[in-house]
DNA sequence: CAAGGAAACAATTTCGAAAACTGAGCCCAC
DNA sequence: GTGGGCTCAGTTTTCGAAATTGTTTCCTTG
């Protein structure tokens, strides 16, 4: 997707709307299942007809929204099950993709993940949520750390997959309450994964990484209200 | 993407000109690289503006046309580079994916295995290429007894990048001469497949699934005019 | 002659309205 | 009752034209 897209100059009404359209299903504010009405989409977003419709198409190719024939769209339902699918299939992916990216990785690599952790924990996460410094939100950062780590695989198909799953299981993240990650020690993990890929240590990393995951399942699982 | 659309009742316009669009992509009529001018594919399909924005905004989310903002599309290029990741990639996914469907595949699944190798071992491939029978096409025959093999794999989500990833192999291979496949004994490769896959042995399996990629690969690579 | 800048042209993007479709309510025949 | 068809409001989909953006050309100026 990010892939396909090179963005150069003014950006488009379309673009922005898919941006905006993103955000607010990741973020949790259109709940899943939710129709989306072209009417009141163009009064929440004050875009045209045309360009809301060519984000929803975008949207609907990657899973984001559902789309029925002459029925308009909705935002994809989230289930417990779509969520175990979820992890599931992330952690095998991007198994791969850090096995890769911790074999033929080379300097800048590490660089890249080293100062991708340094902007992470710079930034407490619960304090100040919405805050946005040059680098962008924690969410931002978050990503860009764990995208980080799988960087150097030699696929970017199989990096944008991963950041499509990344994204789908941000979504579930935001539907269960935040309260929830509360006593969770995230930077920690953050830093043991760091330093088992540095020290190219591709079986401990794997093993915390997939751990990391499932815990984030859990929680979202536990929690969910997801409807 | 197929699994995010629902087909129920009639074909919208955009739909029918994304279908159309991906089989000109993937069969190699509409060239990598080439500019996609709204007046031009109008005339083609004949179909107004909108229904092929939308399905081009469709094909932009999934890799087979890349998005200049305000500049219009293209068709994605083609190259070697790509072509080697995407196999690359292909065997990563798919050994998962077979390896969890043979694991968890049940009998329904087995004798779908059995009845998609059947249907495509009856149709000769360079005989009579463009003969459709109830069936379906050839190529249709080919990927869905390959998706066979996956579909018990308990995810979606990996079967869906399956396809995606299937479908962009499929257009490299469109793109390099059909002469090159002459003599290539795929129905016995397939068979092979099937066989191991029908007992259950996994290493196998996924050893022959690998070898019929990099094979395909070799192929399209060595004849390659993927401009 | 090179550089810069307006003007004309070509293509994309967006808008507003018309057309097509869906689903619900209603009536009527059976 | 019950099922089949009809109408009608609400929504989606599509069209045709207008607005915007990018590109080329040509003229001016240093």
């Amino acid at each position: 997707m990010a892939s396909a897209t090179a963005t150069n100059g003014r950006e488009t009404l379309a673009s922005i709307a898919y941006q905006r359209l993103l955000d607010d299903i990741v973020g949790g504010r259109l709940r899943p299942g939710s129709k989306l009405r072209l009417q009141f989409l163009t009064e929440r977003y004050a875009v045209g007809n045309s360009p809301l419709r060519e984000a929803l198409n975008r949207l609907s190719a990657n899973g984001m929204v559902q789309r029925e024939e002459n029925r308009g769209f909705r935002v994809s339902p989230a289930s417990a099950e779509e969520l175990s699918e979820l992890i599931r299939t992330r952690c095998w992916l991007e198994e791969i993709a850090l096995r890769e990216s911790i074999r033929h990785g080379d300097a800048a690599w590490e660089e890249g993940v080293l100062v991708a952790y340094h902007r992470l924990s710079k930034r407490n996460r619960l304090s100040d949520e919405e805050y946005v410094t040059f680098d962008g939100t924690w969410e931002d950062l978050h990503r860009a750390y764990h995208l980080s780590l799988l960087s150097a695989c030699d696929s970017n198909i199989l990096l944008d997959f991963c950041a499509q799953l990344h994204e789908q299981t941000l979504r579930y993240r935001n539907l269960s309450s935040m309260q929830a990650y509360r006593d969770r020690h995230e930077l920690d993990e953050h830093r043991a994964i760091r330093d088992a890929v540095l020290d190219r240590d591709a079986d401990e990393a794997v093993e915390l990484l997939r751990a990391h995951y499932r815990i984030t399942g859990e929680i979202a699982l536990a929690r969910g209200n997801l409807s």
